[in-house]
DNA sequence: GTGAAAGCGCTAACAC
DNA sequence: GTGTTAGCGCTTTCAC
């Protein structure tokens, strides 16, 4: 790979003048020779600056981190193609890791990050021990922000207005008449899924229904566990009518589950899940969901983490695009007949 | 953030002997309370290497660039996955950009790569103008493997047995009766598509059934395209009993639509799928696939791409796991109805 | 047992 | 209009 100098001394002028071309500086004045004949041999010989010297030289790595818990997720996905969008705007590239692959300390990522290979780190952080051991790492050198997180010390933190999508997801199912509604936690202790569970029972209460521990099950964030947690929870409760699910994934699992035991979607049962998700409209039934701002989430998160020169460790909360319903096929009046039957096997 | 020098100084050593013991360097003799003093300094001033130093000095960035058609996809989630695992194994972190990223020359991701920020690059290539640009840019310092591509311009190319799958799928068709079994593909030209395509046509002749032009369509990779798909394919070709589907999350919304005009599946309509994804066990009626090493693809790649010192620009087909049909309940026997019948709505 | 010095490739300030 | 210089932080050879 050709070099900055090499580049110079074929050009026959001084590696200043090179970098100064490559760079655009406007301050620059050379003679239209000069910069026609340094242009035609950064052309010729493959020139691009090497990245690690110009970061090493402006203390800027040109490229954020953003770890989640679950590559795979979809719900996940549209955070990464959010926070993606953003960081190109700001001129960065994005590396992504998972939760799982940290924790050590000695992963490559944490090493990037660590030594300042990243100008800046979004954690979707579940407040568990991997993600605070690399939080304070990285708090050292790179300003950090915190997804969906619960407690704010000294970090600043994006969150969504989940006690609102539980309220919501609740109060569509109430509209509906049902009253024995359920709710389906990612796992105890997340904040963000805590929030929904506290949106649901505040909306239960106003409605004067007093839900009972035993409507709430944890249903993870898999096909397998919502499959295997509306088994629990119509165990325990098998009087439910309804259920809010805190995700979208586990609810999959939660309908094919319910269409194996032979529970009708949405005859005898309704189903609402947070997020939307392209998947959501494409199983059948089709989900009715809570849309959340997850694309933004990730967008906000970039220009966050690209802003914090001044550390402003705050709690950011994504109010400019409101959760709302989006009524499809799982949800209907209680003890009734689907509105518009379909051909149905 | 403290700096080596730093460490140094204020252990009473010289710069080297930090570096030394921060790489764990076996010939290095200090004495024990030397040693321990900068370990001390090491931990209480949080120093860790400056990743650009350090990469400049090896010309080694400790990451790999990975660029896929489309990081929602749950298909390429699974190649992802692969890879990260592989590059932990190799001590890298992963960079992970989308296509559509690409191709202006000036993306963030680009100039990564073409300065030597990343030590490999790994393209799911279609043979688009992009990728092409993008490979080309960065073979000069880089090397450069191609995932599921067609060409060997003196690239490394992985892939998989796709025309095997293709096969297999038909094969699978066939046995339970059917003989008009239509083929939904991602795109025109995309090369492990057309392999699928070829492998379906080479099993339809052996079983001394003619395909027509009219049984082949194009499915794209998302739920919409699928549904699109099958609406424009029963159309032209309305007595196909069977479909085989080249993408699942495709397939997916082609059982949708399938759904929605009232065919059901399998007992009019059998679909089988390419793909093993853990969202195909859980649609209702689940999927019937041919489960294809998608995880093992990415940690190939990323092995290829770490052992390209000598440039061996070979084309690696992935054959250690063998396509195969995982029976699900979306293929059924001809004009029969369903072995186990389920409740259903 | 430990230190000195050179240089990876680039850029910014200043010199001419 | 263009060149010189210094130094970002690290490693590594060789010297003592």
């Amino acid at each position: 790979m050709a070099t900055n100098s090499e580049i110079a001394k074929a050009a026959g002028v001084s590696p200043a003048v090179v970098s100064r071309i490559v760079n655009q500086d406007a301050s620059l004045r050379v003679s239209a020779e000069t910069r026609a004949r340094v242009e035609k041999l950064i052309d010729e010989m493959d020139y691009a600056p090497n990245a690690a010297a110009r970061s090493l030289k402006s203390s800027k790595a040109g490229a954020l981190a953003l770890v989640v818990h679950d590559l795979t997720s979809p719900v996940y996905a549209e955070i990464i193609a959010g926070a993606q969008r953003a960081a190109a705007r700001h001129g960065k590239a994005l590396l992504l890791g998972e939760a799982a692959d940290l924790g050590d300390g000695q992963s490559p990522m944490e090493r990037l990050i660590g030594g300042g290979g990243v100008d800046g780190l979004i954690l979707q952080g579940a407040g568990t021990q991997m993600d605070r051991a690399l939080a304070r790492a990285a708090r050292r050198s790179v300003p950090v922000v915190l997804l969906q997180s619960g407690d704010a010390k000294g970090t600043t933190l994006i969150r969504m207005e989940d006690e609102k999508a539980g309220q919501l997801a609740t109060e569509h199912l109430l509209a509906l008449g049902h009253k024995r509604i359920g709710f389906l936690g990612v796992a105890e202790g997340l904040p963000f899924s805590d929030r929904r569970a506290a949106g649901w029972r505040q909306a239960m209460e106003a409605a004067h229904v007093m839900p009972t521990g035993d409507w709430r099950g944890v249903g993870g964030n898999t096909y397998d566990k919502g499959a295997a947690a509306i088994d629990r929870l119509l165990n325990v409760a098998p009087d439910l009518t309804a259920l809010v699910a805190s995700n979208v994934v586990s609810a999959i699992g939660v309908l094919a589950r319910l269409h194996d035991m032979g529970r009708r979607v949405p005859q005898d049962f309704s189903l609402i899940a947070i997020h939307d998700i392209a998947l959501a409209a494409h199983v059948r039934p089709s989900l009715t969901v809570v849309k959340m701002p997850l694309r933004l989430l990730g967008e906000e998160a970039v220009e966050a983490v690209c802003a914090e020169q001044t550390a402003s460790h705050e709690a950011i909360t994504i109010s400019s695009e409101e959760p709302r319903v989006i009524k499809r096929d799982s949800t209907a009046p209680l003890n009734a007949e689907p509105a518009d039957a379909q051909p149905s096997s």
